[in-house]
Formats: C-alpha cells, sequence, structure tokens
DNA sequence: ATGCATTTGCGAACCATTCTCATTAATAAG
DNA sequence: CTTATTAATGAGAATGGTTCGCAAATGCAT
C-alpha cells in the first residue's frame, strides 16, 4: 500500500469511518491515480484487483474521501466527476491546438488574482479550472533555452 | 421573434442548415435566455410555446446553433450541458458551488497574465476556458456597499 | 407543385450517478 | 475471544441527462 494511500485511510478512521478491504484498495487506487480519472475508471482499475467490489461502493468510498477533503471531485468534461488526490501540487494546462500536446503550467500571480476577483464577486474560491489554448511560436521568436 | 434570434437563423441557413418551424422557436427561446439553461430548462420553455417540439430536437438543434458558433456549449455544473448565445461580450464564469448558480465576471489582469504565461511557454494564445468554483461568503465577510 | 435529402418525433438505448434493502463485516464492550 | 451494534457492501433497480434508430413529415431547389 502506498504511502499516500495510508494517509487517506488513517484520515477516514480519524473522521469516524471504518476502514474496509473495499476502501483500502480504492484507496490505494486513488492515491496513485496520476491522472484524473472518473469513477467508472476508478472501478475498472479497482476491479481488476478485487472484482467482487462493487461500483456503489466506489461511488461512495470517493464520496467519503472527498468528504475528508484528501480527495478533490471535479465536474470538469463531459458531465463526469473526475478525481484528484488533494496532494499533489495544482496546475493548469494549456492546449497546443496544432497538435494536441498538453502543457502543464502554474502561475501563483493567476492564482492570486482568481481569489481576488472571487472575493470581489462575495465567494470563497474553493477550486477553479483554467485551460489556455495556443499556437505554437515559431522558433526564433520563442524564449531560448539556457546555452 | 427576437433580433439576436433572427441573427442566429440567418447563420443556421448560411450554414446550409434548413430553417424549420422548431428551431425558430428554439432560437427564440435560446435568443432571449440572460441566465445558462441547460437543455431540459430550453425544452420546457420551448414546450411552453409548441409543446409539439420533442426533446430530441430541442437537443440536436442546441448542437446546430453551437456548431455555427453563435451559442456555447459548457458543462458546469453535475454533467449538464449549459447554454448560453455567444453574441454577448467575452467573460469568464464562477459557480456557486451550493446552489450551482453561474456568475459571470472578467477579468482584464487575467487575461493579460494568461497571454504572458502562455507567451514564456512558447505559445500565442488563441483562446482560454477559466471557470472558478466557489462558496458563498457570509454576508459580514462581503465586500460592504457603498453607504 | 414534385422529388429528395434533411428534420422531426417517438421511444429505446446509454451512461453516470444515486437509491433500496437484505446481507456482511468492522468496531466497541464484555 | 465472543457478541451486539451499526456502518458498509453488493446487486440491481431507479433516475436524469443525452444520444440513437427509424419511419413519417417537411423544407427547399427545381
Amino acid at each position: 500500500m502506498s504511502d499516500a494511500a495510508e494517509v487517506l485511510i488513517s484520515h477516514c478512521r480519524q473522521a469516524g469511518q471504518r476502514i474496509t478491504a473495499p476502501r483500502r484498495i480504492i484507496a490505494d487506487v486513488v492515491a496513485k491515480a496520476d491522472d484524473h480519472p472518473d469513477v467508472p475508471e476508478i472501478y475498472r482499475r479497482v476491479a481488476a484487483i478485487d472484482p467482487s467490489i462493487s461500483l456503489s461502493t466506489v461511488y461512495r468510498t470517493v464520496k467519503v474521501f472527498a468528504a475528508t477533503g484528501l480527495v478533490e471531485r471535479h465536474s470538469f468534461a463531459g458531465g463526469r466527476v473526475q478525481i484528484e488526490p488533494t496532494s499533489q501540487a495544482h496546475h493548469d494546462h494549456l492546449i497546443d491546438i496544432e497538435s494536441g500536446a498538453v502543457v502543464e503550467f502554474r502561475s501563483d500571480e493567476i492564482e492570486r488574482l482568481q481569489a481576488l476577483v472571487a472575493r470581489e464577486l462575495g465567494f470563497e474560491l474553493t477550486a477553479h479550472r483554467l485551460v489556455l489554448y495556443g499556437r505554437p511560436l515559431a522558433r526564433k521568436a520563442r524564449r531560448a533555452r539556457k546555452p
């Protein structure tokens, strides 16, 4: 069992939740996901380990994990709920519209402004989703790498 | 028929689409929507005008409108597709995670930084999508109105 | 007006998600 | 360790948004 998974289950225990075999397995799968799987996808991975675990249980367990604050449930594309361990460092994405490549980035400045804007609108910012779409600049115009 | 609705149907015609009675009505409903209705909601409004129009047709027509670029299909809350006429000036969205309400905002500062970040990554920014998720602040904590 | 491809309406199908409920199992107490 | 209590599970049905398939209706060019 991974380190992150142990954190998940120990927090669940602290929250008064019972630690069951399905929950251990689901914690493990969620903790080691570096993508943003939706629940059916998590279920597939879980079922590969223990096929007796039901889809309902995955839904319920993910909800429990989210309640502890250690997992985030986003509703990004096409209506699915996508899961992400809260532990990893936040980042946004830039999509190369020519190749479809995904570039990860982080801008503290933008993050700060987002919180500011939210507060001005009367909200506490809890999450955000920022995707930039761009066309690669001609090589000469790009910032040069270190020589 | 509203002005904006006429723009919608004329663009459809230009795109080689046939102009039908259902499409006129749906265009009218979509054009005058100042909120961000999902398709079932649009269907309700359409059915109030002509109950013989089917839900399928609303889904299909909204898709056609989106293809012409005159309507945007967002996927904000819980998997629903929400609709908005493209005509209005650019803005981003903040979702009230408690009520699902959509608040529109615009931050030139954030826009500027996005372009900057993209350029630093070697891209020319062509589009972006920013959605903030927030919880309403308690009234006392909110920025006070002018006295 | 006529022919034909596009649209429509209807219901079935799909997919993610939630719910119900009888059964199983984790935890606390003895 | 055993038992009682009560939460968690599995299976499948229910729900709600969205899409599909097909026969019938309709827009549009001629």
